[in-house]
DNA sequence: AAAGATGTAACAGACTATATTACATCTTGC
DNA sequence: GCAAGATGTAATATAGTCTGTTACATCTTT
């Protein structure tokens, strides 16, 4: 498992989302021709940043929005709307507990320590980085290009 | 992908051969045996080990021994010597670049920032992490029960 | 030469992630 | 009311990865 693609996708749909406020309703359709996915994944992740509050979709009419200012979403919140488990998900311990061996009963008390500070890690790292921050850079990358959002 | 249970079944060889060491010829049946895996599965890892310079493995007679103190092997050398692409496996990014959209054509870039920080942030955690530091915490754990290794 | 061990290729099975189809449900506009 | 277009979601197929296993060549000691 890994910081699934899920994860990227997302947020190419978030910064799409704002950048093409008030200029076209972004359908599902919209965004899977953007990101170069199909309209169902995207519809399953935006329903899991609909569930995290992240933003509203209207039922039956289309055309997503924002919920909160760009400054207010972090990555983490990104993440953790698509990977319920959270970053656990990440870390995999072999299953050998009931094994006659002093090392065997006790790896996994042993690996907890240092795996949850991975994780903390992670989130940390993940926190400190917000939507607002990735369309700044997004608008540098593209200044020099069409300029605007979205090319049909 | 994840930080699979190879890495945490090389941690727990390599706790069981130093535990071990002076005690018991550690052979990959012996580590099969303690870490509930499969023989083959366990030669995969010592190699893995010994290519990185962690342990020796003596062709034909078998009998694996670190090569290095274990406050001087962490977790990252671990983790790397198992998975040569490191810690950039656990990312994923959806492939849109050829797309006529600016954010597709640019959202690789603005994402690496934060998935390299992120990936900064999962390496310095497991270089903090010593194998030092896991055995003392084994031995703590362990302490109250047969208090030897291995059990045959 | 025999026994026991590692090194490694090859293959099977389970599991996960992604893509796709199909259809129910909802909203708007006529 | 009804058609058109959109979302919500179940079900299925496909691809890729991880793990387990078999098989066998090679090495070391006795």
């Amino acid at each position: 498992m890994q910081i699934s693609m899920k994860c990227s996708i997302a947020v190419h749909c978030l910064i799409f989302i704002h950048e093409a406020r008030g200029m076209a309703k972004v359908t599902s359709n919209l965004l899977a021709e953007s990101t170069g996915s199909n309209p169902v994944v995207i519809r399953n992740i935006l329903s899991a940043l609909k569930k995290a509050g992240l933003i509203t979709v209207p039922r039956g009419t289309g055309g997503a929005e924002l919920c909160a200012d760009p400054s207010q979403i972090t990555l983490y919140q990104i993440y953790t709307a698509l990977e319920p488990n959270g970053v656990t998900s990440l870390i995999g311990i072999h299953p050998c507990e009931g094994r006659p061996c002093p090392v065997a009963q006790n790896i996994r008390k042993v690996l907890e320590g240092p795996y949850h500070k991975i994780e903390g890690a992670v989130k940390e790292a993940m926190e400190q980085t917000t939507l607002q921050s990735m369309i700044k850079e997004f608008r540098r990358l593209a200044g020099d290009q069409t300029g605007s959002v979205p090319v049909s």
